[in-house]
RNA sequence: GCUCCCUUCGUCUAGUGGCCUAGGACACCGCCCUCUCACGGCGGUAACAGGGGUUCGAGUCCCCUAGGGAGCGCCA
């Protein structure tokens, strides 16, 4: 006997950009899946015609890939359940809704939606959970044909089994019970013929043979609903993991105000896939060492056990650090490719390795890698406030000597130095700091010795007289 | 309002009754390396939300309070 393979899932609406907070749900998915050797599903839930749109299926499809979650089973790939888009699977629902309306598990309702905002704002009033009043529970047949001949669109409810104790072992938070009688009767088909979110949701990871459903938190209690309707219908129940969502650095849930937190933008930024998802995985998950690890090596101890309970915030200077992991693992071809267009423009071909080999430990991102392109391959070279300050302190005699030192030792900067240090008697920061003010404009970068024979003695020339 | 979830250094976290005078990482600070800067190495500051229990012993178990979050939608 083999067990199930292991069956994740990944089912996001497209109706904006994927944000971290679901670019993480997507990563432990695929992380949980591919630790088992099993299989990382994709699923576009679209039944939302209008606030679905097609370009945003093709957008998230891309950030997934970008970040290197390969799904084995969804759009592109296909596999045994397709279609995986939700628009698609209309004619596949319409099975589950004749049996739940033949077994009287399911019933049409005919309030409106003012009467239900009307309700529930009454019963909010009055100190009560909001839950569908029962209205239409138990129209007879007659009654139900009176208000179709007046043209009135049912919509289809789920008839909520009372008094029952639902239970079941979340995966990341232990056990878990509920009492169906806090479950009004919910909609599972709308007015205009579509179907619901619990709906389709639940049947689907059920018909696909999900096994392991991780979602975000704001599910958990809405699992019980879907619990109880796979067992109207007979459905095998999937083991559930709600995992707590993501928040701002104030505390506050992730939203539009907090800015650049798509995929997209971190993306466009420059940050490298692996940074991203060496930083996602370890918020709000636990790995035993803090090593920069390849998908592979993420996945081999992705510990669905590990999976924190409390929300985590989002911490850029942490995405930072491993954004400088992600570059001291980089060859340096793919730093090359990396730093972009205005980088190539600039930098000699025959120099790219020295360039990006000097720089890599001073850079987090490729417009930090444009800077420095720009100033050493172009002119003319603006001074920072802090180095224009130095330049002033030290004084012309100081670049007279060190033009002088320069003619010397035009392509090596520690005698040059020294040949300065010989002549003005300053050392230390005395001595650098001037220097590199000159040289780069700035008071901090990457070693003087490896930045003057990029820089060539002819610019290095050109620079020291500019400050004279 | 009702139901549910959560609460350890600034941040991400380890911790499942004694190994915790609470460990690691990021950030910050200091020292070393280096005649500058950065990298690197070493070290430091810094936390169990509060209150009651249970126990020989509680960060760890129970209760209450406070704070945060979610759900209760013809959104997903």
């Amino acid at each position: 006997m083999t067990t199930p393979p292991i069956k994740t899932r990944f089912a996001p609406s497209p109706t904006g950009f994927l944000h971290l907070g679901n670019a993480r749900m997507a990563l432990f998915c695929a992380l949980w899946a591919k630790h088992n050797k099993g299989i990382f599903l994709l699923r576009i839930e679209d039944t939302d015609q209008q606030r679905s749109a097609g370009q945003y299926t093709d957008v998230l499809q891309e950030d997934l890939r970008w970040m290197e979650l390969a799904w084995q089973e969804g759009p592109g790939v296909g596999g045994p359940h397709a279609p995986y888009a939700q628009s698609e699977r209309h004619g596949i629902y319409q099975n589950y809704f004749d049996k739940l309306i033949h077994n009287g598990q399911a019933y049409p309702c005919f309030c409106s939606e003012q009467e239900l905002a009307l309700s529930r704002k009454t019963q909010l009033a009055a100190g009560q959970p909001p839950r569908y009043a029962g209205t239409c529970t138990h129209l007879t047949t007659d009654q139900v044909y009176a208000r179709l001949a007046q043209g009135l669109k049912p919509t289809l409810r789920f008839r909520v089994p009372r008094n029952e104790q639902v239970q079941f072992n979340d995966l990341v938070r232990g056990p878990q019970g509920f009492n169906s009688n806090d479950i009004g009767d919910f909609i599972v088909r709308r007015a205009d013929g579509t179907p619901a979110f619990f709906f389709t949701n639940a049947i689907d990871d059920a018909l696909m043979e999900v096994t392991d459903v991780l979602r975000g938190e704001d599910h958990l209690t809405n699992t019980p609903r879907q619990i109880m309707l796979l067992q109207a219908l007979g459905l095998r129940v999937p083991h559930y993991g709600h995992v707590s969502l993501i928040l701002g650095a104030d505390g506050a849930p992730l939203s539009k105000r907090h800015g650049s937190h798509s995929v997209q933008d971190v993306r466009n930024e420059g940050y490298f896939p692996l940074a991203l998802n060496n930083y996602l995985a370890r918020l709000g998950h636990h790995y035993d060492n803090n090593d920069f690890m390849d998908m592979n090596g993420l996945a081999a101890t992705f510990d669905i056990t590990k999976i924190g309970r409390a929300p985590a915030r989002f911490d850029l200077a942490q995405l930072n650090f491993w954004q400088q992991q992600a570059i001291i693992h980089a060859d340096t071809e793919a730093l090359w490719a990396w730093v972009g267009e205005a980088v190539r423009g600039l930098v000699p071909t025959d120099q790219r390795a020295d360039f990006i080999d000097t720089i890599r430990t001073n850079i987090t991102l490729p417009r930090d890698a444009v800077v420095w392109a720009h100033i050493l391959y172009s002119d003319p070279l603006p001074l920072s406030d802090q180095a224009y300050h130095i330049i002033q302190q030290a004084g012309p005699a100081f670049f007279e000597n060190a033009l002088q030192a320069l003619e010397q030792h035009p392509n090596d900067f520690k005698a040059m130095a020294g040949e300065v240090k010989k002549k003005v008697g300053a050392s230390g920061k005395g001595l650098f700091q001037p220097l590199r003010a000159a040289l780069t404009g700035e008071l901090d970068g990457p070693e003087m010795a490896r930045i003057l024979p990029l820089l060539g003695a002819a610019r290095a020339r050109a620079r020291l007289q500019a400050v004279l």
